[in-house]
DNA sequence: TTAAAACTTAATAATATCTTAATGTTAGCT
DNA sequence: AGCTAACATTAAGATATTATTAAGTTTTAA
């Protein structure tokens, strides 16, 4: 999953992401709205966390703008003010959730969830299909009784291709969701993930579960 | 643990957060009803110590403001008032406890105890993973048979792992936990701690109980 | 007030992960 | 069947993360 934070405050901006890389996000970052602005229309990401008081476009101003081009990612806005009528503002703008600040990142990381659950219309945590389950929250996959360690890296992959199942995804969508912006993408490097997954999810199960769509990508499903 | 107290007798309120922190909690404070609330709601407390009479919101109203908003973070309360109606009240808005003035301290501490056993839903004060042994409420540690010296913050991190063994927890999850919110987040400490843990926990045993998933954080485990 | 203990920072070493690139294999087309 | 492009696999090099150490700072307790 791929997220954009947009927020002046550096320290705070790189705490936050500090917390989601661990939590298994790609991670972009804006400093100011029109950066912010420019990244959410020419990048695709899952969730979008967007300050409001910002230097040269406001965050609301951001916001309204984001949903009028028909954007329709997912935004969590942060904001210093608690009174009613702002987070109202906010909400009327195409908002999904707020929240104040200051703030603890578990809350924050429990309102993402939440959002990018809604937004992908699951109502449970765990992924799976067949006998593999991937749990995101926790960081945790197994198949059958078999407990599989995974790398971040491949962890994120593997989660992107149930979050999609039954689905064929493209090599160009895996990378744009698990890598963040300075990624150069004209290499080989999903196939050598999908080559390592293969070994650590279908090695040994009769079974296959990731299968190769010659031509378009890679897609995961019970057959 | 982290503990918020909500009191606005300063000297009362330095006592038990001294108090508390000698017992290995990370104590933040609020000297009203409006910053308390403000707090509880932002923040993630493992229990919440909530006087009665206080300026700007009432202590029963800032419990029944945040039980509405579905925060379930024990709540114990402490009133001068020893009236049963008194007690009736505080209970009826949603507390878990509550303590009369003036307390013992050794009280206030074994109804904490109490609370978050209660929370965690552990009958047994004991937390344990294969040979290791740590009791929170007497503030031991031993592996076999071998007493464990530690420092506070060491024994913090051990317990949080403890609490969450056999589930990843994230160096930031760390952090919050067992710092409290004015801490920079974005240093190594935690690791370095988990340098003098292992050192202290898993060094000369062939069974290293804490591991590192690489990426993401720590975790306990029997293996 | 002072000494000891605990905590924090920062630098360097060790290690795991990621990336590239080369080579081998398979699928789809004529 | 043979050819080509796409995919699979491998392993070595580059990078990023984590471990460890030691020195500085703060806190605690006598």
């Amino acid at each position: 999953m791929r997220v954009l934070i947009i927020e002046d405050e550096r320290k705070l901006s790189n705490i936050v992401r500090k917390g989601l890389i661990e939590e298994g996000f790609a991670v972009d970052q804006a400093f100011d709205g029109e950066e912010g602005q420019y990244l959410a229309e020419s990048e695709s990401y899952d969730l979008i966390i967007l300050d409001v008081m910002l230097p040269k476009i406001n965050g609301l101003d951001v916001c309204r703008s984001l949903r009028n081009k028909k954007i329709t990612t997912p935004i969590l806005i942060l904001t210093a003010k608690t009174t009613v009528e702002d987070k109202v503002e906010g909400l009327n703008v195409g908002a999904d959730d707020y929240l104040t600040k200051p703030f603890a990142f578990t809350e924050l990381k429990a309102r993402l969830q939440a959002l990018l659950r809604r937004s992908h219309n699951q109502t449970q945590t765990i992924l799976q299909v067949d006998d593999l389950e991937v749990d995101p929250v926790k960081h945790t996959a197994k198949r059958g009784n078999k407990i599989i360690s995974l790398t971040p890296k491949e962890f994120s992959i593997l989660e992107f291709l149930l979050r999609h199942q039954n689905e064929v995804v493209t090599r160009t969508q895996i990378t744009e969701h698990v890598w963040d912006y300075n990624f150069d993408a004209l290499s080989n490097v999903v196939d050598v993930f999908v080559a390592t997954l293969r070994k650590k999810v279908d090695f040994g199960f009769k079974n296959k579960l990731i299968q190769t769509i010659h031509g378009v990508g890679y897609k995961i499903n019970k057959k």
